[in-house]
RNA sequence: GCUCAUGUAGCUCAGUGGUAGAGCACCUCCUUGGUAAGGAGGAGGUCACCGGUUCAAGUCCGGUCAUGAGCUCCA
């Protein structure tokens, strides 16, 4: 009997049981495919070149150009940099080396970490066996010939990681030269494909990411099929660090965090000021128009409050330590929502009255620990952009896919258009009871599939007390921060006695969504910044047109000039030191102001500016109505 | 918090045991110049902090603090 593949490239064909994917491309006339592939998938499954099929199913030839095909390549340079480790230093260990994102890592239990010259020799080691053209071999072994096999080989974390196998399974190994590693695959046919590799950096990492572990040394690398485009993704990080919202805030003069005042804690300079109270306002109006009642609410509260809403036996880590006044102690807020239930709290309510949403710019601060401060994505002191939405049931679905559409509308507004969502789900551990979970769990889901936006699921990974939605950026260095997040809260309404009275005159537990749509200003601020790469937009930008005379002659006109632009509505300088226009314009380019106006005798005497756009240079000279009607169409 | 690295002028950085440096920024003066850096001069540092070794420490050693890359956690 033989096989019916069908292949997308090709159609169907017929082929002898047993027949491997790399013999099918010798069979088939298409070059570049069987230039390319590097790896297969059959019937949804990876497989190697080599794997020999024994039955019907579609076949998909994955190469470097696929994300799947990504993942093999970069997983077997992982495998090819542990083998060029364990032939330079035969004791070190061997534990897990994943292709992630961007290129590889693997961990190693080693005395010493890596120095930078450790790193270049594992690198040229690791060319040296690329050239080798020795083939990836895979074997099968059954369990406890894997044990035996890594016990001989003393790969103790191998070893953990067969333990933990079902038994009745069988396990892959994959040989490359003398090196042999626990793998399920699958692999590139040849490392010699690997044509560029570059390894980037080693830090400490837990043996599975749990501090009570040993801490193991992680070298991170990337690997590509050509040098150039290991070249161009070199530069790119070049690049990103440009991007970087700590650079820029540094170089824009928008924020500060001082060793005096504090690890975590943000000083707002005027720009950065600005900009965030454009947002704020712009915040502001948005959400009164849709419905939100703005509060205010203290920054400390007494430990009382806290012990009710559970804080202080389950976050009592993340806040900093009480104040003792007058024999209370007070806490200073790690989130706004015993404040805000205690509005709610504050009079009885009626079906009638709901949904109640109670939005605040509300200032917080967590005790995060040292190591994970990060500008201004992980800080210490925060204004997190939060409401409390308190609903019936029935009014659950409206409100959240009215919340999504918000969400993604305002952060469209800056200018976001690259966003990652998660839907979050129960948790092992969690309260309420499942009939509730279950309702918000839909309306979340239903929400993101009626706005027909691409989300992943979270599974089991929604708080305790609630299913999420989240949004997530990548900043400069493609690491991802959570912006967005909308989810449900089934505890505090309970510890906290929420009701209102329903229809049938009776008391009714509401239904409560917690939600920061920005998330908080500083993190926000901080994905901007990057987001833009300080380009900000213009309605944003702190100083949209920067006046600039050509000679002290016409200061006093670059001065009318400006007073007639900040009348309009628009935010301008003017830049009246005695330095040449060559060096004004420099500095403003520097200084990424969008627009630039020219202003010397000429203009002065035919009431114009000559504008100059930032990056495209000089777009001719303008009437004073002209000019706002360009800025004002930006 | 843990591992490693780093900490010198406002910023970016040089300085490998013997009198603290550069460029930019800043101040003063000259220059009044037409689309990305005009010229001269000046001021500015307890070399993160504390301790140790040494005749002598920015430099070597230890500790503390902070920052960075990760681990973990989260807005």
């Amino acid at each position: 009997m033989e096989l019916t593949i069908t292949i997308p490239e090709i159609g169907e064909k017929q082929f002898e049981p047993g027949i491997t994917p790399a013999e099918i491309l010798r069979t088939i006339e298409n070059k570049l495919l069987s230039l390319k592939s590097i790896a297969a998938e059959f019937n949804g499954k990876m497989i190697d070149l080599k794997t020999p099929l024994k039955e019907d199913g579609e076949l998909i030839y994955h190469s470097f150009e696929t994300e799947k095909g990504k993942e093999v390549y970069w997983h077997s340079a992982a495998h090819i940099m542990a083998e060029a480790v364990k032939e330079l230093y035969p004791q070190v260990k061997v534990t897990i080396g994943p292709a992630i994102d961007e290129g590889f890592y693997y961990d190693f239990d080693k005395n010493e970490p890596f120095s930078e010259e450790e790193l270049a020799a594992i690198e040229t080691k690791m060319k040296e066996l690329i050239k080798s053209k020795l083939p990836f071999e895979r074997k099968e072994l059954s369990h406890q010939e894997a044990i035996d096999f890594f016990k001989g080989l003393e790969e103790d974390y191998k070893i953990e990681l067969i333990n933990e196998m079902p038994d009745n399974e069988k396990i892959s190994v994959y040989t490359h030269n003398k090196f042999s590693d626990l793998c399920r695959g699958p692999h590139i046919p040849y490392p010699a494909k690997i044509k560029a590799v570059k390894l980037l950096k080693s830090s400490g990492a837990y043996w599975r990411g749990d501090e009570n572990n040993k801490m193991l040394y992680r070298i991170y690398g990337i690997a590509y099929p050509n040098k150039k485009e290991l070249r161009e993704y070199l530069t790119e990080l070049e690049e990103r660090k440009k991007r970087d919202h700590r650079r820029l805030g540094k170089e824009l003069d928008l924020y500060s965090i001082n060793d005096d005042i504090g690890p975590g804690l943000v000083l707002w300079h005027p720009k950065g000021a600005l900009i965030r109270h454009l947002i704020e306002s712009y915040w502001k109006e948005e959400h009164l128009n849709a419905g939100y009642d703005l509060i205010n609410t203290p920054h400390i509260g007494k430990a009382e409050l806290w012990k009710t809403s559970g804080h202080i036996d389950f976050y009592n880590e993340s806040m900093f330590a009480p104040i003792e006044v007058e024999g209370n102690e007070y806490y200073l807020k790690p989130m706004n929502c015993p404040f805000h239930i205690a509005v709610y709290n504050s009079s009885k309510h009626s079906y009638r009255e709901l949904p109640v949403r109670y939005a605040e710019l509300g200032t917080v601060y967590r005790y995060e620990r040292s190591g994970v401060l990060h500008g201004l994505m992980r800080v210490r002191g925060f204004t997190q952009d939060d409401a409390h939405i308190i609903c019936t049931k029935e009014q659950l679905y409206e409100e959240v896919e009215n919340l999504l559409i918000f969400s993604i509308r305002l952060l469209k507004h800056f200018g976001f258009e690259d966003l990652q969502l998660y839907l979050a789900t129960k948790p092992e551990k969690c309260v309420g009871e499942c009939e509730a979970w279950d309702a918000a769990s839909e309306s979340l889901e239903t929400a993101l599939k009626n706005q027909n936006m691409h989300y992943e699921i979270d599974e089991g990974g929604g708080a305790f007390y609630g299913p999420k939605i989240d949004i997530k950026i990548k900043d400069a260095l493609s690491r991802s921060w959570q912006c967005t997040t909308i989810q449900f809260d089934f505890n505090l309404p309970d510890r906290f006695g929420m009701e209102y009275t329903g229809a049938d005159n009776k008391s009714h537990r509401p239904y409560m969504v917690h939600r920061a749509l920005l998330g908080s200003l500083e993190r926000f601020f901080g994905t901007l910044i990057e987001y833009h790469g300080g380009d900000f937009p213009f309605w944003l930008t702190p100083v949209q047109v920067m006046l600039i005379p050509v000679s002290d002659a016409t200061a006093h006109y670059a001065e009318r000039v400006r007073s007639k632009l900040r009348k309009a509505g628009f935010r301008a300088e003017a830049d009246l030191r005695s330095e040449k226009v060559g060096y004004k314009i420099r500095e403003a380019e520097l200084k990424k102001i969008p627009y630039m106006a020219i202003v010397g005798p000429r203009e002065e005497e035919e009431n114009t500016v000559s504008l100059r756009k930032r990056k495209e240079g000089d777009l001719g000279s303008f009437s004073f109505n002209e000019t706002i009607y360009k800025l004002s169409r930006q």
